[in-house]
DNA sequence: ATGCACGTACTTTTT
DNA sequence: GTACGTGCAT
């Protein structure tokens, strides 16, 4: 196979570059990941062996996605490869090497919320007041020390003011803490390989040997900590290729340096540089536009995407008069273009700055029966109900992390609360260990603690005894898991809750088994399909489980498509975050005002800068980029924030983008009130005459409307609902119903499960209710035509 | 130990 | 405007 072939010019180059420093700047939908992969595959036709390939990522989803192209480039030798995330990579490496810098290769990795839990802990054993000292904002001066490789004695060191000692001090006693229980953060990761590399001559001759050729991609988000252990293992062969774009670095808040990408020719002055900037994305009006914004920010590298797809439909510059206007001009938008160019409802994405923008277009989606996807929402390893059965498991690994401990040690309820938390802790720090060897220990409980409080431990440590002893004996994790849950009688409990939810928490719990299932097979097929157990898994049995965890907790993306109500089709909603590397034929930027996109923090706070300013510029440009054919960006003249409204300004980066490429639509009309916005002469442009710019033009436009939507597709008929329950389901998606208290909804969901019964999820229409999960038996649900 | 009520705060969230 | 966390009362 030629891999040359079908690239241009310079993909050609930076696919068939051979040795040396290599920088691309990879704008947004310029072939990135087709580079890239192709020059991995290059690589490995040119005799570099797959083992000694080192490929980084940020997310898991980039991982898979390289991983599932390179197979397809160069069979199952990319399986050998090492490809991941860094914070996986590190995690593996430092299972393997952590014991020679005197680490426990079994730690276990926080996620954010253990994180916050410890700090609290620490914040209060420090007798601070959590109201001046927020746990929240001590773990961001931990993160960001973290991320520039500073230890607690350098921050102390550099710490002027008394408050700045306190938070030093809180990352001294926090990283304490988190070592005694052999446990890391996601930073810690990435802090304790360096150090690994750096303290340990041999580990470092070891890997930077192997690794003939390193490659990151989304090098503009890497921060120091990333970038020094890239470097370090790059070090003996000095083949470094890093793929990003400065002009899509929004991720600074999170400790992201765009400098370390512009400052690559400085690091290696021999590097070569690539730009990428044939786009195949959009039409050429498109990238004008978000050239007119980009070019706007200093000290960026200098570039410019352009396209063969010349010209192209203008952008559209929507104001509405509100926020459910705004979400009501979307709906109808979609409408009228899915009819009149063939578009299906996949093709539209809503893009917004900040979450809160969801509920206007989530009410009017729904009332126009137009399905809506909201992505990254919730995570499905963040739930709790799969947290506190994963607590089971991470404590069986790591029997010293008590983090893990306590948040099982009353789940399911067994009358242990604080009281007996606090004992157990203090016992446990009388005799210097963790809370889960004290209780393991047959001995050490009996006498210390009340009758009434030891009756009931002593089950519990019976059942932390039998865990540990199924590990030993489990054939394979599902098999473990199913014991946990067996002992645990954690499902039952689930679903002897009355609540709503509770369904939906048996049927997560029910998806983790699976999730252990397609694990242990994944793990099969590897080394069926590679004759031998790879390096990374073959290490007996904890390993495996520590795998999966791993797994697990940096693969935060193991949020399915979790739904049931939501189809395939449907118009994506997200945040500008959310949508970096996707693209839509047409994209909605929703909210397109001086506080929100620039976000108010970055503009009126005292701390704004112009890093700031130039980031929210950024996610601007990530959000025209995203559009293939059409872009639109809507305003809503008044918005409701933090429950006040108030009159809003349209965003100062409109005025960045060429006249002659928006067409004014709306309140953004000229003459209409839109275009003077940035002055204050709305108050009387929208309320009158404002409203008549889009009202012609909307209302030829069928609106299909509640009374319109069909609930009479032969259900059952609607007499009790009681009566109906013992039978097949009473309601079904899209039935319009009536509840008491909350008013009248749509039903978006219908389930008859689990052992609360039939349940239903209803949208409610009145007074901001949104949508709620009920359990038909107890919603007392009226059903309306 | 658990439930309710009041107060507060509130971008973005690859791992 | 809401959602969450803390604190008090049962």
């Amino acid at each position: 196979m030629d891999l040359l072939e079908g690239l241009n010019p310079p993909q050609q180059q930076a696919v068939a570059h051979s040795e040396g420093p290599l920088l691309i700047f990879a704008g947004a939908g310029s072939g990135k990941t087709r580079t890239l992969t192709h020059r991995i595959a290059y690589l490995i036709e040119h005799g570099t062996s797959p083992h000694r390939i080192l490929a980084v990522t940020f997310t898991n989803k980039a991982a898979k996605e390289m991983r599932e192209r390179l197979e397809k480039l160069v069979g199952p030798v990319a399986k050998r490869m090492w490809l991941g995330t860094f914070h996986a990579l590190c995690a593996q490496m430092l299972r393997i090497h952590g014991d020679r810098i005197g680490l426990n290769p079994r730690f276990s990795i926080l996620d954010s919320d253990d994180q916050l839990r410890a700090m609290k802990e620490i914040v209060k054993d420090a007798n601070l007041d959590s109201d001046r000292f927020k746990p929240s904002v001590a773990l961001s001066k931990v993160s960001d020390a973290k991320n520039d490789l500073l230890t607690p004695e350098q921050v102390a060191l550099r710490a002027n003011k008394p408050h700045e000692k306190v938070y030093a001090n809180l990352y001294a006693r926090y990283q304490e803490r988190l070592r005694a229980n052999s446990v890391m953060d996601f930073d810690d990761l990435l802090v304790e390989s360096v150090r690994l590399l750096k303290e340990s001559p041999e580990t470092l001759e070891h890997w930077s040997d192997r690794f003939k050729h390193v490659l990151i991609d989304e090098f503009q988000d890497v921060n120091e900590a990333q970038f020094q252990w890239a470097r370090l293992l790059s070090g003996k062969h000095r083949n470094i290729c890093v793929v990003g774009d400065d002009d899509q670095s929004i991720y600074a808040w999170r400790g992201a340096n765009v400098k370390i990408i512009l400052d690559f020719e400085k690091i290696y002055p021999d590097a070569t540089i690539i730009r990428l900037e044939q786009n195949y994305r959009s039409t050429q009006n498109i990238l004008d536009a978000a050239y007119g914004v980009i070019s706007q920010n200093a000290g960026r590298a200098s570039k410019r995407l352009w396209t063969e797809e010349k010209g192209g439909a203008q952008l559209v510059l929507h104001g509405a008069l509100n926020a459910q206007e705004e979400a009501a001009y979307v709906v109808r938008q979609v409408e009228l273009l899915r009819r009149e160019e063939h578009l299906g409802f996949g093709d539209f994405a809503i893009l917004c700055r900040v979450n809160a923008q969801s509920r206007p277009f989530e009410e009017a989606f729904l009332r126009s029966r137009v399905p809506l996807k909201l992505v990254g929402t919730q995570r499905f390893y963040e739930r709790r109900e799969i947290r506190d059965v994963l607590a089971y498991l991470r404590w069986i690994y790591n029997p010293d992390d008590d983090g893990a401990l306590k948040r099982f040690i009353n789940v399911p309820p067994r009358g242990i609360g604080s009281a007996t938390i606090d004992k157990l802790e203090g016992m446990a720090r009388e005799q210097n260990r963790s809370v889960g060897a004290v209780l393991l220990d047959n001995g050490s409980t009996g006498k210390a603690l009340a009758p009434t409080v030891a009756r009931k431990v002593e089950p519990l440590q019976r059942l932390m005894r039998h865990l540990m002893d199924d590990a030993q004996k489990s054939l394979n994790l599902t098999d473990l898991m199913d014991k946990i849950l067996e002992r645990t009688r954690m499902l039952e409990w689930l679903r002897g809750e009355r609540d709503a939810d509770s369904v939906d928490r048996e049927a997560n719990v029910e998806e983790l088994v699976r999730a252990c299932e397609a694990f242990d097979l994944r793990l099969a097929e590897d080394v069926d399909e590679l004759g031998e157990t790879s390096e990374i898994w073959n290490e007996g049995d904890p390993l495996r489980l520590g795998m999966f965890l791993g797994d697990v907790v940096l693969d935060g993306a193991g949020d399915k498509d979790n739904s049931k109500n939501q189809s395939d089709e449907a118009v994506t909603f997200m945040t500008l975050h959310a949508a970096k590397g996707l693209e839509f034929p047409v994209v909605f930027l929703a909210g397109v005002e001086q506080g929100l996109l620039p976000h108010s923090r970055a503009v009126f706070s005292e701390s704004a800068s112009d890093e700031q300013l130039e980031e929210e510029r950024r996610l601007m440009y990530v959000g025209l980029t995203r559009a293939e054919k059409r872009a639109y960006l809507t305003y809503a003249q008044q918005r409701t924030m933090h429950g006040r409204t108030e009159t809003t300004q349209t965003s100062q980066f409109l005025e960045e983008i060429p006249a002659h490429l928006l067409e004014r639509e709306g309140l953004a009309k000229a003459g209409q009130g839109g275009f003077m916005a940035r002055s204050s002469e709305w108050e009387n442009a929208g309320r009158g005459a404002g409203r008549g710019g889009y009202r012609e033009r909307v209302e030829s436009l069928p609106r299909p409307t509640f009374s319109a939507a069909s609930s009479s597709s032969g259900s059952a008929s609607s007499g009790s609902v009681r009566e109906a329950n013992a039978k097949a389901p009473s309601f079904r998606v899209s039935d319009k119903v009536r509840h008491k208290t909350y008013g009248d909804g749509l039903v978006v969901a219908a389930a008859h499960q689990g052992g609360a019964g039939e349940w239903v999820e209803v949208a409610f229409l009145t007074g901001g209710v949104g949508k709620k999960k009920l359990i038909v038996a107890f919603a007392n649900l009226e059903k309306v035509e």
